[in-house]
DNA sequence: GGAAGTACATACATAAATGTTAGTATGAGA
DNA sequence: TCTCATACTAACATTTATGTATGTACTTCC
């Protein structure tokens, strides 16, 4: 069923598969996706505005990585003008829990880290 | 006192200084050390050990990053044969914790996203 | 005596991430 | 008619991340 790897899943264990989403879900853009999408579903562009600073082929290469590891859904409406909608898979709820809680605390101790950063 | 930064502080904003302390938490490598620092005091080589696939470049570069962030806490003994501990500071323990309940929902959820992944 | 361990810095090289520009098909609005 | 918006992809350029090799100053173990 399963290749040879060692369980069980470790991140700090180099060769373990779960690199790869914590690469994905902590790569700049994948954070601030997952974030977005907290809010509900969002069309390709309105994440976009959303998402301070990505530019179309990020927002896209991390949408479709996120795809792939089943934590974004995606949903095309074969229309003229394109339309397509993303949204958090019931995987991704809960991915961007994680991920939200480590934001917000960055947001919330940000005062306190700066504090620091001129101290040292 | 501060500089014309908007507030709160919001990730999702291309300039907000959350992004660089966001960078440095979720970089590969200070992940990883937020997450072994956690069990405890470390030398700087049981550290290395500890974190599958770290060079020592970068292990000495997070660690300067995260101790410029008042999240790690560098203490040199000045002897022979150089004796230096790491560990999180009040502040990083914090931080450790929600990057911890992250890597452990990834751990937790591994064979799902796996399974999303054969599937889609 | 020679090898190994400690905690790095420095220089160089490469791999990976990210940005920029242009292009696509089509409909709506000026 | 001309431009803009949509959701991308592809090609190319650049920046950033990361790795590798080497050196250091001194001690302990073989």
């Amino acid at each position: 069923m399963n290749a040879g790897f060692q369980f069980p899943p470790n991140v700090l264990a180099a060769e373990c598969p779960s690199r790869t989403v914590l690469k994905h879900l902590t790569s700049q853009w994948g954070v601030l996706v997952m974030l977005a999408l907290q809010g509900g579903t969002l069309r390709f562009s309105a994440l976009r505005r959303r998402v301070g600073g990505v530019s179309e082929r990020m927002l896209s290469q991390t949408l479709q990585a996120l795809e792939g590891d089943g934590l974004v859904l995606r949903i095309a409406h074969p229309v003229v003008p394109p339309h397509v909608e993303y949204s958090l898979t019931v995987l991704g709820v809960g991915a961007a829990e994680r991920v939200g809680a480590l934001t917000g605390w960055i947001e919330d101790h940000l005062a306190e880290i700066q504090a620091a950063q001129v101290t040292a």
